[in-house]
DNA sequence: ATAATAGTTGAGTAATTCAGTTTAGAATAG
DNA sequence: CTATTCTAAACTGAATTACTCAACTATTAT
């Protein structure tokens, strides 16, 4: 039940680009020096969430990345599912990415007890992560 | 974020372990039956379990397994641990398993925006697991 | 006693995922 | 043109997952 270290440098890589929003690009060099990353790791993950939608990007001499919207429109559920997909924790109950179990003898029945547990899981992980912005989570030092 | 496959068939390996508490011993054949559960891979699981102190066996023509506490007493957090380890999406915001981020910028200052988030979520799901028991996972139909 | 039943233990394996590296290419500023 | 910076994809070593196999030990009905 672990989060993977993709997930957690996007956090914090946006983190950076987050406290940067309104001002000039920021370098992944530098994204990486200041939050201890692998750079080569880092670009797949920048890329990803570039791909994703939530950067713009700009190559050569003063490029750089930024965020493509405002930190309050992003959240941290958003950028979790992008790393390490659906934040439930068995298929069944996936709300963004539901898969069917297979072998489950519950199926032909109405209810499952494991669906009725893990899906209040996934609702209060969801709960938490998907109510919770770029902005929260930089704290409000962020400047417009 | 998901469970793995020897969590569910734990959990489902004793909800028919619950089902015939305070009868006869249940076999692991039986189980893997009505469960669906690889034999070979239910055995692993159901050894775990016994070693962890939640099972007693007995070995020999009519022998099988039986839960040895009160199904009451066992919350789907233990077992969750047992087979997946701790419930905490990082390792820093762990109760039962906790591990000091090596890379983070955060830990020299006083917080760390991760940790404050991830704890939150760490004590919604373990919030949930840990006040869940047998007894309800089950339904109250068990008898005691 | 002994055959049949049942749990115990440890090793093996194919497939996948994780975390990261490498390499080659394309855009941009000066 | 050329140095800088992002783009894209392939590659790798280690670990994990989900099982499988084989050999062993203990129990009990007959």
């Amino acid at each position: 039940m672990k989060f993977s270290k993709k997930s957690e440098y996007a956090l914090r890589a946006l983190l950076e680009l987050t406290a940067q929003y309104g001002r000039a690009l920021l370098q992944r060099h530098e994204i990486a020096k200041r939050q201890h990353i692998p750079i080569e790791f880092l670009e797949q993950i920048l890329l990803a969430l570039k791909n994703a939608g939530l950067l713009a990007s700009r190559r050569g001499v003063s490029g750089g990345y930024s965020l493509i919207k405002p930190p309050d429109e992003i959240t941290l559920g958003q950028v979790i599912r992008i790393l390490d997909g659906p934040l439930a924790p068995i298929g069944c109950v996936s709300k963004t990415a539901y898969q069917k179990c297979s072998d489950c003898p519950y199926v032909k029945k109405g209810s499952c007890p494991i669906q009725d547990v893990m899906g209040g899981v996934r609702n209060a992980i969801a709960g938490i992560l998907d109510n919770y912005t770029l902005r929260d989570f930089a704290g409000q030092a962020t400047r417009q």
